[in-house]
DNA sequence: TTATTAAGGATATAAAATATCCCTATTCCA
DNA sequence: TGGAATAGGGATATTTTATATCCTTAATAA
């Protein structure tokens, strides 16, 4: 059980939108380079965060991606949920209904122990990812990288920005 | 990202043994039919759990599979990472290494902030299943399954146990 | 001796992830 | 006003993973 790659990319592509100045765009095309990804499978990734409501987005050219939100109001959780779905990472089949014990037309009332006990830890799974702000991300890289390259990468940026 | 149908195989064959009296064992065959899986590949989700050391096996007539340890001492997380592996859900791919402005030969020093925030979320994940024992689980299902089916499933498997 | 079992290798099939391509409507700009 | 660039989305191809089956081997109980 991994997660997309398009997880990955989505945090990465929503940490250098969330430097962009107001009311500017950035496309496809120059996250996909900044990045080194396939610009036309990042543009699935992109949709998705466009469907979920956390990007706006213009056409034409200059057009591209904004956040929707400032940073501190966008959760890793939102990010994840919008590429990989809101679906949960265990699936009950229901197995005990297969047990020859059972009786006919008996009819499980609710899911089993064992869904449930799954279903807390993919919970505590999305309770993390939903404590941690993209503002967290972007103050971290801040820390993290060196303040040159910081500094030339929104250049880089907004040099391409509409 | 779903978790594979194994891991929901294994919990629910787990308990099964978890019930099983002393020295006695209960072979892939008993377990699949119990739970209308399909034997052979059933089977691969035990050899997982023996190779994790979670069960002991016999060979011959009347052989099969026993917990290793009690119930008490064995977790959701050891089954889990049994069947599915311990490797994180979240993979790092370093696309940072991507960025056009990184100067040559620059080395990341470590994990970057993506990765670990995401790691965090997996941790977290992982923590609560490690705090399920499997005894919480027979104690739940004790609960929940109606008192004549439960006994009868263990005369079932009794019937059947080597 | 015979039947039954777990283990594991080989292979087949189905589903999901990872792309790529192409068409459309929109928007900017010369 | 026309041409270029953009997001959106549908169709399709490729690769990887999950699911499943088959077969052989060694061990074991009756």
């Amino acid at each position: 059980m991994i997660l997309k790659s398009q997880v990955e990319w989505a945090l990465h592509c929503c940490a250098i939108l969330a430097g962009l100045p107001e009311g500017r765009y950035l496309s496809t095309k120059a996250l996909a380079e900044f990045h080194g990804l396939p610009k036309e499978y990042l543009s699935k990734a992109l949709q998705s965060l466009s469907q979920a409501g956390l990007v706006h987005t213009t056409l034409g050219p200059s057009g591209g991606y904004r956040l929707a939100r400032t940073p501190a109001e966008l959760t890793f959780l939102d990010i994840v949920e919008a590429v990989e779905g809101k679906a949960r990472t265990f699936v009950c089949n229901n197995i005990r209904e297969n047990n020859p014990c059972r009786p006919q037309g008996y009819c499980e009332s609710s899911p089993c122990a064992v869904s449930r006990f799954m279903w807390e830890a993919d919970e505590a799974w999305r309770a993390k990812l939903r404590s941690v702000r993209l503002s967290d991300l972007t103050e971290a890289l801040a820390q993290e990288i060196p303040a040159e390259l910081w500094k030339s990468s929104f250049e880089w940026v907004l040099e391409r920005a509409g």
